[in-house]
DNA sequence: TGCAAGACTTAGGATTGTGGTA
DNA sequence: TACCACAATCCTAAGTCTTGCA
């Protein structure tokens, strides 16, 4: 990675940000006052709906009350609104469907989608929680006929509209979500104009099915069979089991490695019975492969399966995702994101990992704790078996935890990304990281200002803010010594990761970065910083080893409660997301230019994209088929242009006829051939730009920014200023998660 | 106050699905 | 129809940050 790329997001920031919304101090009491009453609404609501004969239909029952108090609330809304001169405000984005939105008086909440283009109003530093709107369905006739109205209206006639209603409710099958045709269109619940809770509690009813289990082991035919030192050995079921999850991954690098080996052969044993013990002593005397080919075969005959036999477990999957892979939460149908318990098989830690190969165990239902509504209806264990604990607790997000026995951490089942409780606070953190562009500059004078302080721990801080700023490396907290791969961050760097150059490359105050991050991946990186950061490396190295703390005085906590203090809910990982995503905004604007067409727009997008992957250094392993690939592309580019060299040939020669013949044939041969050069030439620039686009591509993965860096709202912005489909930027399930985004952004949006 | 546990986000690789082509 | 390449999705490890407790 080039040090100036890294520099570049720097220079981004111009002009203002539009912070739509603000606080009057009275308002916001009246809000919290409203706020309350609402909350005691839905308290009251829960607290009735709470008793233990309704179990059978408890969501049912929840369901219709709650449409009771929603039906009566319209109706109040209804009435103040016509009472009111409110209008209905269109939308102008129209991405997602035609539901028309109505905004509601300031209540004080951050953030209303209508106000992106709103003039610039200040607002108080620690506001940033959204505002709820309510939605009705209109008729898209009516949604236009708005829109044009609401264009030609100011601002302020916007703000004094009055709310209508919340959206709609999705509904659930509650026996089980029998399969619902896959194509009816569903309307999506807009939980981003509804109000968000602020009491801690992330909900208010949740119910599920419980977790989906592995299926048990099955035991080896007969004919499979193992051997020990040359001879076939029978192995007791639980050896056995544990012997296929490694014979499974003979072809994986990780059985060339000794600590996965000896990890894996130190755990077997344990499963062994004491006479399969006394005679299996070396790992390097079993023999797997008949295991091994048997697992491939079986994979081999899986693929070569009938179609129907294919569309049998497909249906199969599908009936096993509708009956657990959702859950019932505060009235929302809303998908889970992993509702499979882990397999067992061998840990496959990355990087240098000392518990790599250690066996990974079944999870029991015994292991497995539940979490949902006490009046909901409990998922049910196995027959035979029990949960471990069943609780009720509200402030957290999990359906489902268990605790692993290699790092002895807890594993969840959480929601979707595409789900309310995920969205809302992926919006929350685009926030968090708007309201930093804010103050940036007043933190970065500061840090500056403390490179000159006379004690250590403050330089150190602020050197280390710097590196966090500039580079965007992670906080880098404190890590278990021989308990996990020894990977840094900014932090935790030592001395041996850094190299310090006077001089280099024709740059002065140079510093080679060069140390594993995350999941072990390098971050390699050659940086000019300014004179005195490197005069304050040159300290914080002095009298130290390659083993030693570069930042010897500080550590994460100190440096977050130092952010903290600079600004609320500021921490380290912060900066990354926002220069993350104000590098993006800053590329496009840079690498876009009119005159392209969609696809060369496209490689545009995905260059800025680019930036800021390698920007938070997100590496991929080189795809095992591309050279191969990229040979095959060119094969194919080198092939059309053969092609459009012969149509532009015969386009020539068409041209010559129709010269001579002047007659009306002749003409039309010229207009096909024209055409025809045209195509080719078009489909020749698609596969040139798709060969630049995969080449530069080769070693970074797009996908991980894109998921969690970049604020969606300049994606979406960017595809409405440049008609750009949504469809070519985002996949489904990427649109599925940032549907808030899509719903609420139009071409003006700056991050 | 410091540390461990807990909760949640971020991450790359593996697996599966899909569409184009021979 | 089989095969291939790529995209989409799944999987779960590895981070960050907060919370709770001694």
């Amino acid at each position: 990675m080039s040090g100036d790329h890294a520099q570049k997001h720097r220079q981004m920031e111009s002009g203002s940000v539009d912070y739509n919304s603000y606080k009057h101090k009275d308002k916001h009491k009246e809000r919290e006052h409203n706020h309350k009453e609402h909350k005691r609404d839905k308290e009251r609501e829960n607290s009735k709906s709470g008793n233990s004969e309704h179990k059978s239909s408890s969501e049912k029952k929840h369901r219709e009350k709650e449409k009771e108090r929603l039906k009566h609330k319209e109706k109040q809304k209804e009435e103040k609104f016509h009472s009111s001169d409110g209008k209905y405000r269109d939308k102008e984005n129209g991405f997602v469907s035609s539901l028309s939105i109505k905004v509601e008086e300031d209540n004080g909440y951050h953030h209303n989608i209508k106000h992106e283009k709103a003039p610039k109003r200040e607002r108080d530093e620690d506001e940033y929680e959204h505002k709820p709107k309510k939605v009705k369905v209109e008729s898209e006739k009516k949604v236009k006929k708005r829109k044009q109205e609401d264009d030609d209206s100011d601002y302020g006639k916007r703000e004094e509209k009055k709310p209508k209603k919340r959206t709609k409710e999705i509904k659930k099958d509650t026996t089980g979500g029998k399969k619902k045709a896959k194509n009816e269109p569903e309307e999506k619940w807009k939980w981003w104009e509804e109000e968000k809770y602020t009491d801690g509690s992330k909900w208010r009813f949740l119910e599920h099915k419980g977790p989906v289990f592995p299926p048990p082991y099955e035991p080896l035919p007969d004919r499979i069979r193992f051997y020990y030192d040359g001879k076939a050995m029978k192995l007791s079921p639980g050896a056995e089991e544990v012997a296929t999850f490694y014979a499974k991954m003979l072809e994986h690098e990780y059985t060339t490695k000794d600590i996965f080996r000896k990890n894996f052969f130190k755990d077997w044993r344990k499963e062994m019975t004491s006479e399969e013990k006394s005679k299996i002593t070396e790992l390097k005397k079993c023999d797997f492969t008949e295991m091994n080919e048997y697992f491939k075969a079986q994979s081999e005959a899986r693929k070569q399966m009938s179609k129907e036999e294919k569309q049998k477990i497909k249906e199969e999957n599908e009936r096993i995702l509708q009956e657990y892979g959702y859950c019932v939460m505060d009235n929302h149908r809303e998908r889970i994101g992993n509702f499979r318990i882990e397999p067992p098989g061998l840990f496959r830690g990355r990087g240098d990992h000392p518990k790599m190969g250690k066996l990974k165990r079944r999870i029991r239902p015994e292991d497995i704790i539940i979490n949902c509504s006490k009046d909901s209806v409990h998922p049910k264990p196995p027959p035979g078996t029990r949960w471990k604990d069943i609780r009720h607790d509200n402030k957290v997000t999990w359906l489902v935890s268990w605790t692993e026995n290699i790092q002895g951490s807890i594993k969840y089942i959480m929601l979707n990304p595409s789900s309310r409780i995920k969205g809302e606070k992926d919006w929350q953190k685009y926030e968090m990281a708007r309201r930093l562009k804010k103050c940036v500059e007043r933190i970065r004078a500061q840090y500056r200002e403390d490179w000159r302080s006379k004690e250590m721990r403050i330089r150190q801080r602020a050197v280390a803010l710097y590196f966090i700023d500039k580079l965007a490396l992670r906080a880098g907290n404190e890590k278990d010594e021989g308990e996990t791969a020894d990977t840094v961050g900014c932090c935790s760097l030592r001395v041996e990761h850094i190299r310090l150059h006077p001089q280099m490359d024709g740059q002065d105050f140079v510093v080679e970065f060069d140390f594993p991050g995350k999941d072990s991946i390098r971050y390699y990186n050659k940086v000019p910083v300014e004179k005195r950061v490197f005069k304050n490396l040159q300290l914080f190295l002095e009298n130290k080893q390659g083993k030693d703390d570069l930042f010897d005085r500080l550590n994460t906590s100190i440096l977050n409660k130092h952010l903290q203090e600079l600004m609320d809910g500021l921490t380290a990982k912060v900066f990354r997301t926002y220069n993350a995503s104000i590098t993006l905004q800053q590329q496009l604007k840079e690498l876009t230019s009119p005159d392209e067409n969609i696809p060369e727009k496209i490689l545009s997008y995905n260059r800025a994209n680019r930036a800021v992957a390698v920007l938070c250094n997100h590496q991929r392993a080189p795809p095992k088929t591309f050279e191969k690939s990229m040979h095959n592309l060119q094969s194919k580019i080198d092939e059309k242009k053969k092609q459009l060299s012969a149509a532009k040939k015969e386009l020539k020669a068409a041209k010559a006829d129709a010269k001579m013949l002047h007659d009306e044939k002749s003409k039309k041969a010229v207009e096909t051939k024209k055409k025809a050069v045209q195509r080719i030439s078009e489909q020749l620039m698609k596969l040139e730009v798709q060969a630049t686009d995969r080449e530069e591509n080769k070693q970074i993965a797009l996908g991980t920014s894109k998921l969690n860096y970049l604020d969606p709202r300049i994606s979406v912005a960017w595809c409405k200023k440049w008609g750009v489909p949504i469809e070519k930027i985002y996949n489904k399930t990427q649109r599925e998660k940032f549907a808030w985004a899509i719903d609420m952004t139009d071409e003006d949006f700056e991050f």
